[in-house]
DNA sequence: GAGCTAACTTGACAATGTCAAGATAAAGCC
DNA sequence: GGCTTTATCTTGACATTGTCAAGTTAGCTC
C-alpha cells in the first residue's frame, strides 16, 4: 500500500471517529461562508458537509458562533500572511504601505465571505475569542510598523503614530468594504481599475500623510 | 375631546386595524437592531414588540430582509441629512470633507446597529431594493461633489474624480467602521479622541489629495 | 484483556421564517 | 342607509434551525 499509515493531520474518512474533524468543519464551513455567504451557513449544514452528525461539532466548538470565529481567525492569519508576502523585498516605507494596501485589498476581494466575517456583525464580542484578537493584531502591527517607517523617512513628528496608523488602515479597509459591498465591481468598472483605485488612493493618502493643515 | 380625528400617520391603537403598522415595524425593529444589534433581531420579536400577530409583517414586507432593507433606507437617510447639516454655511471644499467626515463617523458611531446593517452581509443583494440604493446614493454624491469642489480649487487634473471621491469615502467609511467594530473607542482612548481622530484622518486626506507621488 | 475517556450518534425541545386559510373592518358603490 | 369589495390582521401549521441530554463507539493506558 502507499500509504501504510494515517498520521494525525490527515483525514481517516469513513470511521465513527473522524480523525480531524475540527479542520474538516472549519473548511467546510469557509467553503460555504465563501461561495454562499455567511448568511447561507448553518451549523447543521457544515455538519451535513464534512459528513457527521448535527451535534458533533459541539466537541469541537462551543456553539455556531465559536465555529465562525475560529473561520474568522483563519482569515486573519490568510491576510497577514498575504500582506508579509506583498512587502518582501521593499525597502521604501511609503511603497510598503502601498504594497500593503494591495495586499489588503486583493484579500478581501478575493475572499469577500472571510472578510466581512472577520469584521462583521456575526461575531457580537469579537475579545470573547482571543485567538481571533490576537491574529488581527498582527496586521495592525504590521501597518504601523510601516506608518513608524515612513514617519521616520519623513521626520514627522505631527499626530501620533496612532493615528496615522488608523488612517492608513482605515483607507484601506475602508476601500476594501465598500469594493465588496456596494457593488461597485461589476457595473461601474473592469477588473484592472480596482489595481490602479488602491495605488491612486494609497498614494493620496502617502503623500497627505506627512502635511497637517491643521 | 381634545382629539377629534385620527389621521393617517399616528397610531390608531387597539383594533384590528393597527393604522400604521408599517412604521411602527420599522420603528420597532430600529429599537432592536439599535439596542441588541442585527444578530438578536427576529421578525416574530418585531411582531411582538409591535403588538400583532407574527404574520402580520407579511403584509407590508415580503419578508424578513425587507424589513432590514427599510430600516438601512432609513439609516441612509439619516446619514445624508447629517452630511447635509454638518456641511451648511461652509464654503471651502477641504472643510467641507472634514465636515463629511465627522458626519459620517458620528452617525455610525452613534447609529452602529443601522450603520452595520447599512453596509454588513444582512442584506446580501442591496441592489434589490431600489429605494435602498437610491438612499445610499445621497451620501455618496455629497462626498462627490464636495471632492469636485476640492479639485477645482487645487486646480487638480489628476486621477479621476470617481478615484478621489472613492479614497475620500474609504477613508471616512474605513474609520467608521473600525471605530465600531474593532472595540477601540472604550479601551485605548476617550471620548474626545474620535473628533480628534477623524480630524487627522480627513485631514491627512485633504492633504494628500493633490499631491500623487506617481 | 479491562476500563477510561474523547469522539460521535440518536432523539428531543423551543424558537424561528414562512405559508395557507379564515376573520375583521374600513372604503367604495348603489 | 345597506351591500360588496378589499386591505389588514389572526390562527394554525410546517420545515428548519441551534442546542441539550443521554446513549454508543473506539482508541488509549495499564
Amino acid at each position: 500500500m502507499m500509504a501504510e499509515k494515517t498520521p494525525k493531520k490527515t483525514r481517516v474518512s469513513a470511521g465513527y471517529h473522524h480523525g480531524d474533524l475540527r479542520t474538516a468543519l472549519v473548511e467546510a464551513a469557509t467553503d460555504i461562508v465563501e461561495t454562499e455567504g455567511v448568511m447561507a451557513l448553518s451549523l447543521r449544514g457544515v455538519a451535513r458537509a464534512a459528513g457527521v452528525s448535527q451535534t458533533a461539532p459541539y466537541h469541537h466548538f462551543a456553539d455556531k458562533e465559536a465555529l465562525l470565529a475560529a473561520v474568522a481567525e483563519t482569515g486573519f492569519r490568510g491576510l497577514s500572511q498575504a500582506m508579509v508576502s506583498h512587502i518582501q523585498g521593499i525597502d521604501d516605507a511609503g511603497d510598503q504601505l502601498v504594497a500593503l494596501g494591495h495586499a489588503y485589498v486583493s484579500f478581501a476581494t478575493e475572499n469577500p465571505g472571510r472578510f466581512r466575517l472577520m469584521f462583521g456583525p456575526h461575531i457580537p464580542d469579537k475579545t470573547a475569542y482571543p485567538d481571533l484578537v490576537a491574529s488581527g493584531a498582527k496586521s495592525y502591527d504590521m501597518i504601523k510598523a510601516a506608518v513608524q517607517a515612513r514617519r521616520l523617512e519623513l521626520d514627522t513628528h505631527q499626530g501620533t503614530l496612532e493615528a496615522d496608523t488608523m488612517a492608513a488602515w482605515s483607507i484601506v479597509h475602508g476601500l476594501a468594504t465598500l469594493l465588496i459591498d456596494s457593488g461597485f465591481n461589476e457595473e461601474s468598472m473592469g477588473a484592472p481599475t480596482q489595481k490602479v483605485l488602491v495605488e491612486h488612493v494609497t498614494q493620496a493618502l502617502v503623500g497627505g500623510l506627512g502635511r497637517g493643515e491643521m
